[in-house]
This record gives structure tokens, sequence and C-alpha cells, in this order.
DNA sequence: AATAACTTTCTTTTT
DNA sequence: GAAAGTTATT
């Protein structure tokens, strides 16, 4: 890297923040701003101050008051930018340190920005911050402020598995059943609503089809649910804020004042409400400045609102934006790669990435037989570039589409002794044991709680059955009770002896360490609780190593709470514990001194960068995923992924494909990814190195048509005429399934075909491709219906 | 009526 | 291959 020549009015910035870290280490304070004179001082820390001066360059002189907008390629240190701003802030005194809110979406980034913020600063004025997630800070507010909308400090968290226990009850309350309707599409329906900020009431104006007619049904029960149990889902942490401030202005006025600057982290991958909370939060002191990519966004299947960034301009016209566009990560050939895979997609802002850093090696293409070929080829070349170049594993990161394809890879890792971690999947949080030990504990705190009082009310098994639970549900709801008011009068109810005895053991339970929690220490009330609730006993109860496991897991989880408690000096309350927790979903024991190759899905990888990166599975119906396939947003969020994973890396990337994998439980042929078609193949090799021969005809780019194939495989996965998967192969070979036929499917507009429910009907047109393609059939008995062609199993007749 | 054993279904990413 | 749903057993 040359000589460094700073722009003078970052000068006074500079100046502060390095005699600021000068003076912490002790160092000399003369120094010449060439990067060799700062590797003299102090090796170490040099590194720190060369990677502040590279993103520094241009915000420093944005770094004033008034709205920013940051726009930024991968690889330019985004996040680093936004706490040198933050640092900037505090060390001209425009700020005092509670007078900021900076918000991110994983605890990951949460933490990073906290650690630079500690460097540059001091751990007195970090502590002092409002930095986290948005919804770690928000439920912080809601502790807070909650009461003022009908939650207790003492509110629980729901995550998907809560929210899916409330509903499962709702849908046979209000009778909703059948195949399709399931408690997953009723509750991502109604997540997604909230996410667009549709009311119960507006959303039943809105309904268009059965399914959303039966979520429609739900919405507002299930809404009234969680605030008859003291709980929040996610999406509420977003929306309540929102609630809370439209109804009393004096709160929204306290947390405008207090917080002059507002920064957030990866704008693109914020929805509409928090869109609005941050423009709410802003609109006194207007300090708002947002950091973000559109390139990658992929979180649109949450809700994000790639929007946002793009209209942050005209949401906020006097904005500054400032656009970082030098990578200081990869090397030419992969930014080449990367760029490439990012130009097929129509939706984006221009950029122009470049970097100064060197050509680099080729990126590496490998075909694997089968997933474990894969896997395999994975670890040799890890083993190689270890052995033979002398990488540490920490170097190296292999990325998946789904979380189900670590279990290859984990495999061949393990079997050849190279050590490897697994982040995100699930994490230890959300493992059964620990969420049932869990439940007692938001129990104890939140006796209200619903999902966790049906979660633990029978486990471990004492006498609870169904029967039993949904005569205690009718009564709660005749008598407009919770089921643990329920518990508490359950002489009234009039259940069987043998029942009544069972509940109210079970409640005396509760009961007992309910009101011991005042006196007991929080991992004492979670140790003696899980002891005599039986969880303990339960898992001893047979001797499997996984039960071991598991026990051993719940007693790791009292030795957190015992940290916990010790480790935190305000409020450590337990239920600010157990509402922490909740949202820690990324595996967070990322202790990065291991030396271990890190696996992980492509979305946990955003933010993270290795020398050495393996994208693997990039095959038709995996990556791009099948139900993408067909919808060209969808195909687009897909190729922003890849992107995110391909520009994880340093120095080498290898594209990995198997030619079959197991899915469904079955071996499937696959066909390599389109997007390996579209990329640059000048800079990829193979294996043996040779040129990467594309067959650039077997799809169609996205900017003909509408991402329609011209004249090839129509199915991403096909099974093998083998298949003696399930017991009654006969049967189903018997059975024409069109999906799994060849060429073109066997379907065409005339034909006659007959559908196990609707009886005899004639196609009319087919639309779609893949597992998204539909038929549409004119049948005899119903009439014309739209089929998802996969599932409907017509049968060709005549 | 509760629970264990078996069968069928449905496969994405996450705060 | 896991989870939900169904049937058989206690």
């Amino acid at each position: 890297m040359p000589i460094l020549i700073l722009p003078a009015i970052a000068t006074q910035f500079l100046a502060r923040i390095l005699l600021h870290l000068f003076d912490k280490l002790g160092c000399m304070r003369q120094f010449h701003l060439t990067p060799e004179a700062s590797a003299d001082a102090n090796p170490v820390d040099a590194a720190e101050i060369l990677e502040g001066l590279n993103a520094m360059q241009q915000e420093a002189a944005s770094a004033t008051d008034g709205p920013v907008l940051i726009i930024a390629g991968p690889g330019s240190g985004k996040t680093r930018t936004l706490t040198h701003r933050i640092a900037y802030l505090l060390g001209a005194g425009k700020a005092r340190p509670f007078e900021i809110l900076a918000l991110t979406f994983t605890n990951k980034a949460a933490r990073e920005m906290r650690d630079r913020i500690k460097k540059l600063v001091g751990e007195e004025a970090a502590r002092g911050m409002w930095m986290g997630t948005f919804h770690s800070i928000f439920a912080r507010m809601l502790r807070i402020e909650g009461k003022k909308i009908g939650y207790t400090p003492d509110f629980s968290i729901y995550d998907t598995d809560d929210t899916q226990r409330v509903l499962r009850d709702l849908m046979d309350r209000y009778h909703v059943d059948g195949k399709q309707f399931n408690v997953r599409a009723m509750r991502s329906i109604i997540s997604s609503a909230k996410n667009q900020m549709v009311s119960p009431g507006e959303y039943e104006k809105m309904v268009a089809s059965p399914v959303q007619e039966k979520a429609a049904l739900l919405y507002r029960p299930y809404q009234q649910s969680l605030l008859k149990a003291n709980a929040m889902d996610f999406d509420d942490l977003l929306l309540k804020p929102i609630e809370l401030f439209e109804k009393d202005t004096q709160t929204l006025k306290k947390y405008q004042q207090r917080w002059r600057y507002v920064h957030i982290d990866e704008y693109q991958d914020t929805n509409h409400a928090q869109f609005l909370v941050a423009r709410m939060l802003a609109a006194v002191h207007r300090n708002i400045c947002v950091v973000g990519d559109d390139a990658q966004s992929i979180y649109a299947f949450r809700g994000a609102d790639i929007g946002n960034i793009l209209s942050f301009q005209r949401d906020y016209p006097n904005a500054t934006t400032v656009r970082l566009e030098q990578n200081y990560r990869s090397t030419k050939a992969i930014l080449r790669l990367a760029d490439s895979i990012i130009k097929q997609n129509k939706d984006q802002i221009e950029k122009t990435l470049w970097t100064e850093n060197v050509d680099g090696e080729a990126v590496v293409l490998k075909e694997a037989i089968s997933e474990k070929d894969e896997a395999q080829k994975t670890e040799r070349t890890i083993r190689d570039i270890h052995v033979r170049r002398g990488y540490p594993f920490k170097d190296f990161a292999v990325l998946y589409r789904t979380n189900a394809q670590s279990r290859s890879l984990e495999d061949a890792l393990r079997r050849g002794g190279i050590p490897y971690r697994i982040v995100g999947g699930q994490s230890f949080y959300q493992r059964r044991e620990i969420k049932d030990a869990l439940a007692y504990l938001r129990l104890i705190v939140n006796p209200s709680d619903l999902a966790s009082l049906r979660r633990v009310i029978n486990y471990p098994a004492r006498g609870i059955g169904h029967k039993t639970q949904e005569v205690l549900s009718t009564f709660a709801v005749k008598e407009g009770l919770t089921l643990w008011q329920t518990l508490e009068r359950i002489g009234d109810v009039g259940l069987s002896n043998r029942a009544r005895t069972a509940a109210e053991k079970f409640r005396a339970l509760i009961a007992k360490y309910v009101s011991k929690a005042g006196t007991l220490s929080a991992d004492e009330l979670a140790r003696e609780i899980i002891r005599e609730a039986g969880i303990f006993d339960d898992l001893r109860k047979d001797n499997t190593p996984e039960n071991l496991v598991r026990w051993e897991n719940v007693n790791e989880l009292t030795n957190a709470i015992a940290e916990f408690v010790a480790n935190s000096s305000e409020q450590a309350t337990l239920s600010a514990f157990l509402q922490e927790v909740t949202l820690m979903t990324d595996a967070d024991e990322g202790e990065d001194s291991d030396n271990k190759v890190t696996l992980m899905t492509l979305h946990a990888s955003k933010g993270l960068e290795f020398p050495a990166v393996f994208i693997t599975g990039l095959e038709e119906g995996l990556f791009p995923l099948s139900q993408a396939a067909s919808d060209r947003k969808e195909l687009e969020e897909e190729r922003r992924l890849f992107y995110v994973g391909a520009t994880r890396a340093e120095k080498h990337l290898f594209l990995m494909y198997a030619r079959s994998r197991y899915r469904y439980g079955d071996q499937q042929t696959a066909v390599r990814s389109r997007f390996l078609e579209e990329i640059d193949a000048s800079v990829i090799r193979t294996e043996r190195g040779d040129n990467f021969e594309q067959r650039k005809d077997r799809f169609v780019t996205s900017q003909r048509g509408k991402g329609a194939f011209e004249g090839l495989d129509p199915h991403y996965y096909r099974k093998k005429p083998s298949g003696k998967s399930n017991g009654k192969g006969a049967v189903s070979s018997g059975r024409r399934i069109v999906y799994d036929e060849g060429e073109g499917g066997p379907l065409s507009p005339g034909m006659r075909v007959e559908h196990d429910l609707f009886g005899e009907g004639k196609v009319l047109a087919l639309e779609g491709q893949g597992d998204r393609a539909k038929v549409t059939v004119f049948f005899k008995e119903v009439g014309q219906k739209k089929l998802v062609l996969k599932f409907a199993k017509l049968q060709r007749i005549g």
C-alpha cells in the first residue's frame, strides 16, 4: 500500500482518535501518517489504525450533522465506518454516550461495534450507549415503558416455536384444519401482515384466498392471546414501540430528545416498521446515519424492504450521500467474479467496485459425484491448503444454502480430523431440552405465559394429556381466564379426580417457585425447579448418549444463568435474561480464538470474511432454491446471496456442486446451478486447471423474458427410477407423478387427467417451472381449478 | 385416557 | 430425515 494521503477535513477527526488510541496504549505520540511508520510504532495496533484510516477516506468528510446515507460495497468496511463516526461524535464532543442510538441486525455486529468503540473511546463511554439489535434495544425500552401499553416488564418474548404453539391452540378453537391450513403457513401470513403493519381489520378486507381467509380469522385472536399472555413475538418488538409512541407522545418526545444521533447498520434489511420507528426517533434532531448495500439485501423473506435504502434521499431530502466503492478485502479475481454475479440483476444501484489488491488466484470450480464426495473434496482441499501453504483452520469457511447440508460436511471433517464449528443453525438456546427448562423459568417469571405453560404442563409426563388440556382450555376461554388462572380454579373446571390431582400438583409446583423467586438467586431457582420438575430424572431415565448430552446442556444452562447474574451490573433480572436469550439466535459461542473451520449458511456469513471460502451445493433447486427459480425478484435475491457468499473470500474461492444429492430422504440427481452458467468464466479454473466450459444456452438469462427456460430441464431434481423409498413401490410406480417425468413433462393442454379428490378433468393450461409449476384443469364435478403440479398427483387417463 | 410405536408429510434463509 | 399425524398398546 502506498503512502497515505489524508483529506484535509479528516485531520482533526483522525488526530483525535489516533491520539486517544496512542494514549490508551501508552505509546509515542509522534507518528508519520504512512503505513510503514505506524507499523514500526506498534505492529499490532498499527493494523487497527490502518483499518481505521482505510475506512475514513470519505466518511470523515461527511461526519457532519444531518441525515447521512452511506452506500457501500462488500469489503469496504461499512460497520467500521459507522463505528468511527460514533467515535468521532464522542471525540469531537458533539454527543455524549447516552445520546447515541446504534442499531444493528445481529448480535454479532453489535458486539463487534461495541468492541471497536471501546478501543476507540474507552469502556466507560461504550457502556452508556444504547447499542444493539433492533429487537434487543426495543425489548430493553419496553421493559421500561411497556406498562403504558399493557405489558409488565416481565413480558415473555415468543420465538417461532412459541407462536406456533399459540396458533395451534387457536386453530383448534376456530376449527381451522385441513391439509393446506398448516400452522407454519398461518404464522408466516400473519407475520408478514404485521411486518407490513396491516392490522387485523385491514387484513380481513384484503383476503383473496382460502388460506388468507383462515389467517384473517386467526390474526385478531392471535394478537389478543399474546397480550393476555403478556408476551410479544419478534414482530411485536418492532411494532409495540410504534404503538406506544403514537399513543403517548410524551414518551416519544423523551426518546427523541435523548437520542440526538441515530445510527443504523445494514439499512437494506430494515422492514417498514423499522423504517417508521427510526424516522420517529430521528424526527427532532434529524441526525440519522444509515449504512447499507442494496446488493446484499437477502432478507426480503422476513419483510426487509429494499425500498427503504433506495428512497432514503427522498425520505430525507437534505441527506449527504457517501459511496464507498473501494474493496479492501478480496483479490481482483474474486471481485470480478462477484461483479459478474450481481450484474445479472436488474434491480440495483449502480456501483463500480474496485480494489488495489492483487489479481490473486483463479476461482476454482469443483464437481462432485455426490454430496458425500463434495464434502470429502472440501475436506481434502482444506487439508491441502493447510498443510502446503500453512493456512490455519480458522482461515476457512464452508458455506451452504440450507442448514441440512451441514451434516455431510461435518461427517467428512470429523472423519478427516479437522476441527470445525457451526455458526447459526440450532444455537444452544434453541435446543429442545434448553427450551423446556427455560419454559419453566419463564412460567415462574410470567405465569400468564401461555406458550410456556403448554410446553411444560405435561413435560415430563405427569398425566395431563391432550384431553385434559383441552378441557382446561375450553374452560379458560369460556371464563375469559388465562390458563394459569384456570389452574388456580381447578375445582370449578369439572375434571376427573385423577386429572384434577395431576393439574393441582403441577400448579403447586410452579406456585412454590413463584413465591421463592424473591429469595433465591436466579441460578439456584433454575437448578431447583429443573430438578423438582423432574427434567434431570427424565433425561437420566434411559442412558442414551443423546440424553447424556441433553443432561449436560441443562446443567450448562444453570451455569450460564449464574454467569449472567454475576456479570451484569444493572438490574440483572431473570426476566431480562430470558428475554435476551430468546433473541440470541445466532450461535453465540463464536470464540474466534479457536482455530477451527467455520461452517454456516450463506445468510449467516454476511459481514464476515475469510481467506478461503467454499460455496457448496451450487445446484438447481438448491441454490437457487426451487421455490425461488420462477420468480424474478426471488431469483434476484438468491443471486444476491451468491454475491454475498463470494465476497466473503479474501484470497481463495471454491465453487462446488454435486451431480446427485440426498434430499427428502432420497438420492436425487442434480443439475448444476444456472448461476454457474452466467458468471464470468475467465477467472474460473476447474479442478484440473482447465478453463471452465459454460453452457450458456442452458438457461435464459434474467434479462430476457420473465426468467423462463428455453427447452431445458423443467425439473431440477428428478427421482432416480430405482426408488424403493416407500414400501409400496408397486403402487407409486404405477401412478404417474407428473413432475417426475421426462423432458417437457407429459402434460399438455387438452389431455384428460384424474385427480384423487376432484375426479376427472381436462387440462386447460400449464404455467411456471419445476416445483412451482401449476396446471389449470377443468373438472367435471367441481369446475375449474388451478393446482400445483408437484402436489396435484394427477394421473393421465385415456 | 395416556403414552408408545408406527406412518405420513414436507421440506429455506432468521431477528 | 425430522416433525406432525395416526394407530396400537398399556
